[in-house]
DNA sequence: GAAAAATAGATAGCATACTATCTATTATAT
DNA sequence: ATATAATAGATAGTATGCTATCTATTTTTC
């Protein structure tokens, strides 16, 4: 009697996800081409809508995980296109004060229905503990291999 | 009575995959960094050994998960550092054939191991079961981005 | 209170992904 | 047989991540 087994290639799951990461990229490429706003342009948009008005770049980088020289790109483009206001702050004249614009507020309604739609679609058909169990493990990976990152640097 | 919940954001689950895949990317960069390959260079060396000598670059495009261009310019700098030969085909003056140098042999040894030192590591503290379903959850949602990508396109 | 260190942000240069397009070939169709 | 289409690979231009470094401030230290 042989019993069934699932192959799974275990060697590949970290590889893997770097693959994920580019769909997914893709995918939201393509949606949002319609709005003239690319995967990296909405994120800022949606944190600084969930941080409020008023916050720095630096809190607004560290907040979507990414180095303040790459923000201060993207921004330079929303900063364009009207979608976010960058002002001084008067209390310290090193720092700059971010806040949606109305244009802002209307894109960031736009995007979070058509990413919730989105997400939505692509995880139908997992289950909830999926879902959980997943994200569980994302996250104890990502730990890891942020331990492991500052080990290979110190 | 309280039941405590363990809190998940599952809103966030595709979002945090490319955190994930940025910090892998850094750990291999620092962890390859004395070997003088990046993390983009080694993969077509193990896929290459993989595969076999003799292939063509669109196969080992395909096998990668990246265009053409892409690969192009990756085998521009393997080819300066001798670890990949490049050939014309005799059969179809428009490929050229692949194959690993004695060097591009002895190097794909040396990240072998160390990936899987890398992989061993991070992975140690998951279960077998885990990680296999993680592996099939990867899978699953990889082929739905796929689906997702063509109905946007076409 | 002046010198040194730390912090916020910008700029420059590199790596790697993409798409669009070019050249050179090979295959197909009329 | 020739014209068209398809394929392999290269090149060019764009986007987004990084690190290193610069300026302008603020904070800390002595």
């Amino acid at each position: 009697m042989t019993i069934e087994t699932t192959k799974v290639d275990r060697e590949n799951l970290l590889y893997r996800l770097g693959f994920l990461t580019r769909r997914w990229r893709q995918v939201l490429d393509s949606a949002f081409q319609s709005l003239g706003v690319t995967d990296a342009a909405w994120r800022p948009l949606l944190h600084l809508h969930h941080m409020g008005d008023g916050i720095r770049q630096k809190d607004l980088a560290a907040s979507l995980g990414i180095e303040g020289p790459t923000l201060t790109r993207i921004l330079d483009q929303l900063i364009v296109k009207r979608l976010i206001d960058r002002s001084e702050d008067a209390s310290d004249r090193r720092a700059k004060l971010l806040a949606l614009s109305p244009q802002g507020r209307a894109m960031v309604t736009q995007i979070t229905a058509k990413v919730a739609t989105l997400e939505h679609d692509l995880l139908s058909e997992f289950s909830d503990l999926e879902i959980d169990q997943m994200t569980l493990f994302v996250e104890r990976l990502e730990k890891r291999l942020q331990e492991t990152r500052s080990r290979l640097k110190g």
